[in-house]
DNA sequence: GTATTGTTGACTATGATGATGAAGATTGCT
DNA sequence: AGCAATCTTCATCATCATAGTCAACAATAC
C-alpha cells in the first residue's frame, strides 16, 4: 500500500472532521494538529489542498476553522487517497507498454490496484466512524 | 500500485528468463537489456539483487549469463515484489498506531493490502508465459 | 592469453517527501 | 477603530529513495 504521511494526515483530519460533521461548527486546525501530533503548519497545506478539491470548507476569523463539505456516509477513503496523492499512474508513470512482455506485466498490476481501489472506495468515512464507536467488535482482520 | 522501474525491470528480466528456462541455457544481461530498452548496467544490479534471493543463478565467463532457479510455476509475482521492494511496512513506515482513529485507518489499509498481495501471490511467471502465448483471450480486464 | 562475461563498490543527479517560516487577509470581539 | 485569532499564500530547506553511471576486478571458454 505504501500510505505516505500526507495521505494518512489527510484521512486523520478528515475522520476528525467527519466526527463534528453533526454539529455544524468548524474545527480547529491547531485543535486537529495537536490531538493527533501532526505539525500544524504542515497540516495547513493538506487541508489547503483538501479545500481545493472541494472536500472541506473554511471559514476565516476568529471562530474560524474547517468543517466537512459532504455527509461522512458519502466520502471514501479512496477519493481522499486520489484527492491526495494526485492521477495514479497504472504500472509505472513513465513508459508506454512497448513489449508484449510489459503489457502483460502492466494488465496484472492493473488487477492488482483494482480489487485494492475496490476497497478503498467501498470504505466510507461513516464506516471508519462506525468502527470508532464499537470497538468489542474487530472485524476483518484479513 | 505504484510500481518502480527497479521492481518492473526485475520482473521483465525474470519473465525473460523465464521463457528460456526449459533450455537450460543461460541468457546474457546485455540480450535481455538490449530487447526491452533497459539500461544495462542498472539491470546488471536488479540481478545481482534476485540471485542474492536465491531466485536466479549465473555462470560467468565467455558463455555465461543468468538463469532461472525454481520453475516460472514456483515463482510468483508477488515474491519477487517482496525480494525488490525490501519489506513492505504496513500502513505508514515510521509511526506505531498512536490513537485510535490512527488505529481504525491502518486496518483499512491493511485489508487493502492484503487483497492487492492475494492477486499478486498467485499470479505465477508460469500464467504470465501462458497470457503471452495466448494474446487472443484477453482474460480479467477488471 | 585473450575475449567475453559476471562482480563489486563507489558515485551522481533528480525528484518526492516532510516539513518550516514569514508575511498577508479575513473575521469576531471589545 | 483596534486587536487577537484564524485561515491563506508563497518561499525555502533537509532528507531520502530512485534511477542511472563509472571503473576496476574476477572467472570462464576458446
Amino acid at each position: 500500500m505504501n500510505v505516505s504521511a500526507r495521505t494518512e494526515y489527510a484521512c486523520i483530519a478528515l475522520l476528525e472532521l467527519a466526527l463534528h460533521y453533526d454539529s455544524g461548527q468548524p474545527v480547529r486546525v491547531r485543535e486537529i494538529a495537536a490531538a493527533h501530533g501532526i505539525p500544524p503548519q504542515f497540516l495547513v497545506q493538506i487541508l489547503l489542498q483538501l479545500k481545493a478539491a472541494g472536500l472541506v470548507a473554511s471559514t476565516r476569523g476568529a471562530a474560524g476553522g474547517y468543517r466537512l463539505v459532504r455527509s461522512p456516509a458519502d466520502l471514501s477513503l479512496g477519493e481522499v487517497m486520489s484527492v491526495i496523492e494526485g492521477p495514479s499512474p497504472a504500472g509505472n508513470g513513465n513508459s508506454p507498454p512497448t513489449s508484449p512482455v510489459s503489457r502483460i506485466l502492466l494488465q496484472t498490476w492493473r488487477r492488482a490496484a483494482a480489487v485494492e481501489r475496490q476497497v478503498l472506495d467501498s470504505t466510507r468515512f461513516a464506516d471508519l466512524i462506525d468502527q470508532l464507536r464499537e470497538p468489542s467488535e474487530q472485524m476483518f482482520y484479513i
